[in-house]
Parts: structure tokens; C-alpha cells; sequence
DNA sequence: ATCATTTGACCCCG
DNA sequence: CGGGGTCAAATGAT
């Protein structure tokens, strides 16, 4: 059981280390897109890997909401991580790649979105038994909003690295360019629908790209009729602020 | 030929 | 009953 604290504690002091170079990129410098970038799938990757883990012990995931909600029970299930992703333009869209193949298995179109939802596998479910999948949908009111919802732990080789006594971040991600280059391809696939929003043409100041983790309150649903649906991430605030605290 | 994406149908849960 | 998620067959790309 200590090793898997341990370990827990390896990974947060990671993402909390991570968290802390995006925050100071992002809010200091933007003229690091791509390392911002890969920083956050870092991010994200250790999020889901930490959050696993804690959910394993029912020392770190079981607690109450604050308002007193207690869903610890036999809820806990596969760690849903949200995270928000917005690209400059839909033309220079970065690869989102945590380090590990997708593989499309679905889109669905959304009651009160604009755009569909498309739902990702990992290519090696049937190989390895990777549970992994995510969901990319745009927002509705920004089509270079990518909401992406990571659901489940990796299994398969190359996905993470525990260690527990080394910490490092996986070498296999191959950011900057990958992923082929046909010209105007979304990230994963999410292809807009006739919508006329192609005005792109800023003058020198390309916002690039920039991520940004949705600790809980941090978006609020434009126009009403988005779905907040996020139960886990009150617990994975929680989690964060625990952590801090104790460290 | 193999593999990934596409697209509609099916199923499950609220 | 409907929305959301997954499956599975067909189709396209490599």
C-alpha cells in the first residue's frame, strides 16, 4: 500500500511541477506553443495516471463533496479528465497525442451542440486490453475550442511509465509534427459542418495555441444548454488541494 | 491486403 | 421515450 502512495506521490509531484512550468509558460511567455502544448498532454496523462491511482486506495479518492455529497462509493469507476484545448486556427491544428494511437469508433451528434461529439479508442484494445478512450468535441459557441474528456487508465506499452522511484515523462510522444500533413485536418477528426467561420487572418499576434485545465469552475456554459457534466472533477480538485496541502 | 474512418443501427441508462 | 455511448458493416486510404 506504501508503494502505491508512493508512487501517487511521484506522479502528483510531477503534475504538480508540470502544472506549475505550463502555468508560468502560458502566463509568461507565449512564445512556446508546442512546449505548452506537450506540456499539457503531460499534464493530462499524469492526471488520468494519478487519479487511477488514487482511486485504487479508497484513502485519497473517497471523500465528500463539499456539499456533503457522498458518491465514493462503488461509483468510482474510470477517471474522467476534462480538458480544454483551444487552437488558433483550424488550420494549424497541433496534434493532440498524449503519446498513444486513437482509433474513431464513433460521432454522435449532441442535443444542444453544434458540433458532434467523436468518441476514440485505443488502437490497442484488442491487442493489449487498453481501456483508455476519449472524447473530442468543439464547443459550441468556438469552433477552436477542443473539449477533450480523457476516460479510463492506459495498459498498453508505451503509455506510461511507472516507475516509482524514476520519474520521467514518456520520450515516445512525438510532438511538433506528426500525423501526416494534409493541409486544414482537425485534430482527431472533428470535422465542422457548414459553418462560416473561416475568417481567419490575424496580423502578427497568433495567439498560437494554448491549454488550459478545468479545475471546476472555470467555464461556465454560454448561451445555456450545455451539459456540465463533471462529478469527478470536484474530487480531483480536492485531490489537488489535499495534496498541496500536504506536500 | 490491411487498417483506419465513416455512418447508421442498436443498446443502455436516466 | 429520448439522449448518449458503443458496435458493426461498409467504405476509403495506405
Amino acid at each position: 500500500m506504501e508503494d502505491a502512495a508512493a508512487t501517487l506521490a511521484t506522479e502528483l509531484d510531477g503534475l504538480l511541477a508540470m502544472a506549475r512550468e505550463l502555468e508560468a509558460r502560458v502566463d509568461g511567455d507565449q512564445g512556446a506553443p508546442g512546449a505548452a502544448r506537450e506540456l499539457c498532454s503531460a499534464l493530462a496523462a499524469s492526471v488520468d495516471r494519478a487519479v487511477r491511482l488514487a482511486g485504487r486506495g479508497r484513502n485519497a479518492g473517497a471523500r465528500a463533496g463539499v456539499n456533503g455529497q457522498l458518491r465514493s462509493g462503488r461509483k468510482a469507476a474510470a477517471a474522467k479528465v476534462r480538458t480544454q484545448v483551444r487552437v488558433a486556427s483550424m488550420q494549424d491544428l497541433g496534434p493532440l497525442d498524449d503519446g498513444m494511437s486513437w482509433r474513431k469508433y464513433g460521432q454522435k451528434g449532441i442535443l444542444g451542440a453544434t458540433y458532434p461529439r467523436s468518441y476514440f479508442r485505443c488502437t490497442h484494445r484488442h491487442t493489449q486490453g487498453c481501456a483508455a478512450t476519449k472524447q473530442v468535441q468543439r464547443a459550441t459557441a468556438d469552433p477552436l475550442l477542443f473539449d477533450v474528456v480523457y476516460v479510463g487508465a492506459h495498459t498498453c506499452a508505451g503509455a506510461a511509465v511507472l516507475g516509482g522511484t524514476e520519474q520521467q515523462l514518456p520520450p515516445p510522444a512525438a510532438f511538433g509534427q506528426e500525423q501526416q500533413s494534409p493541409p486544414a485536418a482537425a485534430p482527431e477528426g472533428v470535422q465542422l459542418p457548414a459553418e462560416p467561420v473561416t475568417p481567419f487572418s490575424f496580423p502578427s499576434s497568433p495567439a498560437s495555441s494554448w491549454c488550459q485545465l478545468t479545475g471546476s469552475y472555470g467555464y461556465a456554459a454560454p448561451g445555456g444548454g450545455l451539459g456540465v457534466d463533471m462529478e469527478l472533477e470536484g474530487q480531483l480538485d480536492e485531490l489537488f488541494l489535499h495534496m498541496s496541502e500536504f506536500f
